[in-house]
DNA sequence: GTATGTGCAAAATTTTTGCATGTCT
DNA sequence: AGACATGCAAAAATTTTGCACATAC
């Protein structure tokens, strides 16, 4: 890879992830506006399953007038649009997850850590499980599958081997 | 079962009961109060995983004079000594459970409903799962497996068959 | 131009806390 | 008696709301 004296590669991967995130934004029928792709980018950014609080402080660098009840409203829009996905951990708090497919998630009660795993023969299993069984009587959104303890050692990461 | 005149039978039933709950509390290395005691039996005995708030309306009937900061302070108490779970629903709200045994949950976004379901065969999957891929640096707490959605006819029960 | 989104500040909600008083063991 | 639990009210934390102004389309 060969980067010119303007960092152009660099430059242009980073405004096509600006691009594909407004392009997220207005499929999904919003207005795109500059609040939204600093939060949208945020969310896949950060990397960390955010809260709103950890939103705003982090887009406050690139959009500094920008108000926390905003970041509350359009964290929930995009929820309701399918942009992103809400996970509450054990303790109610809420947070927030780019990732949109089936997957579930390990919660440190100490360090309030989500970390993502993803299990192609698990995630079957329950599919098969709820098709086998039926629900009645209710339309079915999602399904969470959470372990939820402590972290061992502080230093160290957390993961499913 | 026969009852004499002054219902005896129901009697000697209702006050076992509240001695159980006394026994699960005192059992647990807790000081048995009254408010302790209507707590916990209004946990056992609403039978919908109540929030705070709930079980405050419940209890102040057999116990007016109790705080609403009494029930968040015992609710939590009786989740650190291991007599109730508590379940965050998917909007993170916080609720409680009697029930310790392996189960999961459907959650009823726009009742608030929470329903068990049990599934021996379910668990066992998931167990083996967990047994067989080890989480590394976490000592698990509890695994929670939770489906959202919303209620078709708000007349009808959700459940599993 | 019109509909929609944002910022701000106030209000509502939910949860925690400190401390004097009360109660269990 | 001593340790612990409760009630109360204030404070803290979290989330929602209304509305004037700004922006996208």
């Amino acid at each position: 890879m060969f980067l010119n004296r303007n960092n152009s590669y660099l430059r242009t991967v980073v405004l096509n992830k600006y691009a594909d995130i407004q392009a997220k934004i207005s499929d999904s029928g919003l207005k795109v506006t500059h609040q939204r792709t600093v939060i949208l980018e945020a969310v896949h950014n950060m990397n960390s399953h955010p809260s709103v609080e950890q939103i705003y402080d982090y887009v406050k660098e690139s959009c500094p007038s920008i108000s926390l009840g905003t970041v509350y409203k359009t964290a929930e829009t995009f929820v309701e649009k399918g942009l992103i996905a809400k996970v509450s951990t054990h303790e109610g708090h809420m947070r927030y997850d780019p990732k949109l497919d089936n997957h579930g998630h390990i919660y440190c009660t100490n360090t309030a850590e989500i970390v993502d795993y993803y299990d192609e023969e698990l995630n079957e299993v329950i599919i098969n499980f709820f098709k086998k069984k039926k629900v009645s009587n209710l339309k079915i959104k999602n399904i969470t599958l959470q372990i939820n303890g402590d972290k061992i050692d502080p230093d160290k990461e957390i993961s499913i081997k």
